[in-house]
DNA sequence: TAAGCGTGGTC
DNA sequence: TGACCAAGCTT
């Protein structure tokens, strides 16, 4: 047995029943499910995902609304970016695949807010290619079942995938598989804190448990502070411009943050990455919600 | 390469 | 309680 065997028939028994995991389950609802998840627990994504695919069940919905839309319905899942460029997204693959979700890999990774992970699980989740999908989860499985190391660190993508394209069967379906696997057992059983070794199907094997011990020695990415940062003044700002069924005065959203200096910046910011659009002299929108559109 | 980008949950 | 974490991407 190898580390994808073991995987694949661990992934077999245990995997949780995701709606993006169902066989029905459209190109485009798995590429929708990847950008939500960039960074957002499952938990969240969920109910948002089945909200967002009820409303724009192919690309050629979601590209025929404004990116205010889709930056509201993105509501609470963070790094609101996402939303536009999955907007962004929707328009490019009608403009330049005729509304289809492309399954070349080259042309996945042209996409906006398509990365190195995310046009790999699309083409491998989605179209059943094999291709080494390398995630925090499959990261930090391969680093200490496989290489012995407590973690693994910032990302290293392309030492990365190289190590995980070893361990994938030749086979498209089963590498697939051995990549999902990977994932999810990351994801439930060798987490970051407290893996819980004893239900781990690498027990035996796994090169971490037997040379060392439990030791991860500090965080595997940089602490992010959040509190006080522009990050915490976009999103109050930008919490009020989703609510809003009209323009925004400056004066309201002069209401959210009291340093004046902080607060023009974030909302600069917002204008400068495309969430926000000033409209005539003192008032605000979410982008595609001016009158130019 | 590192910094910036939201939000909420856990311990 | 604050530090850490969650299917990353872009510049």
């Amino acid at each position: 047995m190898t580390f994808a065997d073991d995987a694949i028939a661990w992934y077999d028994q245990n995997a949780r029943d995701l709606p993006w995991r169902q066989p029905t389950t459209s190109a485009w609802g798995v590429l929708v499910s990847e950008v939500m998840l960039q960074q957002t627990p499952v938990v969240r994504v969920e109910p948002a995902w089945h909200s967002w695919m009820a409303r724009w069940p192919t690309p050629a919905a979601l590209a025929d609304d404004p990116p205010s839309e889709a930056i509201r319905m993105w509501g609470r899942l963070g790094y609101p970016r996402r939303a536009m460029r999955l907007h962004a997204c929707a328009v490019a693959i009608v403009e330049r695949h005729g509304g289809v979700v492309p399954d070349d890999l080259v042309q996945l990774l042209a996409l906006p807010g398509v990365g190195t992970y995310t046009g790999r699980a699309v083409a491998t989740f989605a179209y059943g290619q094999r291709h080494p999908v390398v995630d925090t989860n499959v990261r930090r499985v391969v680093c200490r079942a496989v290489q012995g190391k407590p973690d693994a660190g910032p990302a290293t993508t392309s030492a990365d995938l190289t190590a995980m394209a070893e361990l994938l069967p030749p086979e498209d379906a089963r590498a697939a598989r051995a990549s999902i696997a990977f994932m999810e057992l990351g994801a439930i059983v060798c987490t970051a804190r407290a893996p819980r070794c004893t239900i781990c199907p690498f027990e035996e094997v796994c090169a971490w448990r037997r040379t060392g011990q439990d030791l991860p020695a500090g965080p595997s990415r940089k602490p992010q502070r959040y509190a006080g940062t522009d990050r915490q003044v976009r999103g109050l700002l930008l919490e009020v411009l989703r609510h809003a069924t009209a323009p925004v005065p400056r004066q309201r959203l002069d209401l959210v943050w009291p340093d004046e200096v902080q607060r023009a910046r974030a909302l600069a910011g917002l204008v400068d990455d495309g969430l926000v659009e000033p409209l005539g002299a003192n008032d605000f929108v979410l982008a595609g919600d001016g009158p130019s559109l």
